[in-house]
DNA sequence: CAACTAAGTCTACAGCGTAGAGTCACGCTG
DNA sequence: CAGCGTGACTCTACGCTGTAGACTTAGTTG
């Protein structure tokens, strides 16, 4: 019998983690967690109380491992970053993220998150309700935009079989904008909404 | 015996979403389903293929529910009620737009509200590129922060405990806004958004 | 050594999606 | 009118899921 290694609080949320951006929410089972630590189902259940549980941890393993920038005075460029740092996670754990973006329960690290926020908000001041709002905003887009781009951007195949589908459909002015839509430059996409936020954020910070 | 009402494809389509909606996806059930149109679980298979066929019809339906606000001349004003009445959608089928928010295949009937979008930004002077931009961060946007407020917004309850844990933690900054985190006007936050974004798109335009 | 505890296993159950075969009522053709 | 095909629905059954509860085993402490 080859010895295992014990099981671990920490081990068993790495695995199902790694699992989940691998293969997706809906192809991750209890069993095949267990399969893939060699072990008995029913062993995960000292560890983490159900499913739900485990899911949680992975929530919150997940934002525990956003790097937060470090801070450079310029609260424009520090945006930036943030929201930069934020995408990355997203790209880096995709399947967790997906998650993560209609999770219901509160995850107590993502407070790591909304605090870099914050305090380059109010250093740069904004007004505290402004602060979070701007916050609010800033992660929205941000979560969002990845979800997107988790999900894969229209290639030039969708491209034909859409350009096909709306033929001569009921949305012309969509149909005329194909080529536009079809991005192979998901930075400028991203970029190009971050600096209509910044802009629109600076009117704000004056106002 | 009592007659039932002939299945329909759409019929279907209807009590699966509305049980989506009031009981969220994960109790969702092809069994449920059937019970609740009082019908043998695999009768549903002779109108849907499977689940995630049933599921994808679900997202058109959603989707045609968009009711795009005529448009008034002043793009600022259409682009507000076009991202007013995406978060009405959800606000009305909160279960079905948290799958939307995450789903992964192409639903056709989701280019309606694109169309909206595009020719908006369009006929205000937008460029082609920018149009499909500034559609790409407006929906964004608005499907994050209705995913958000679908989810609930933190409420004095949630604030005393949220308080009690952040305590003396490591997030004081965070822990100093918690008053202004726990919002009872949704709609003002939602705007402040939107503001901060047709803000950044007024220099867009011009630029 | 005995007793307790924690970790892992085994068995079992209800619920899931759905394949495949069977049943039944209807409309068409001869 | 008889026969028959066809499509809608039902029944049964299979493999998968999460997990309760009893059991086994290893390690620690008195």
């Amino acid at each position: 019998m080859p010895k295992r290694e014990k099981l671990s609080n920490a081990g068993i949320v790495q695995t199902a983690m790694a699992m989940i951006d691998l293969e997706g929410e809906k192809a991750f089972s209890m069993r095949k967690l267990a399969a893939a630590l060699n072990v008995d189902p029913m062993a995960i259940y000292h560890h983490h109380a159900n499913k739900g549980a485990l899911i949680h941890a992975v929530m919150e393993a997940l934002m525990a491992a956003f790097e937060a920038p470090a801070q450079t005075g310029d609260w424009r460029d520090d945006l930036r970053a943030l929201c930069t740092a934020l995408r990355n996670l997203a790209n880096r754990h995709p399947g967790s993220f997906r998650i993560y973006e209609t999770y219901e329960k509160w995850v107590a690290s993502e407070h790591q998150v909304r605090e870099a926020f914050h305090s380059t908000l109010l250093n740069a001041g904004f007004s505290r309700r402004s602060t979070v709002r701007a916050t609010r905003l800033l992660v929205a887009y941000t979560e969002a935009f990845a979800v997107d781009e988790i999900s894969g951007w229209l290639d030039r195949e969708d491209e034909a079989i859409l350009a096909k589908n709306l033929g001569q459909g009921p949305y012309p002015v969509t149909t005329d904008l194909i080529a536009e839509m079809a991005s192979p430059e998901p930075d400028a996409e991203f970029t190009f909404g971050l600096n209509v936020l910044l802009r629109g954020l600076e009117a704000e910070q004056m106002g």
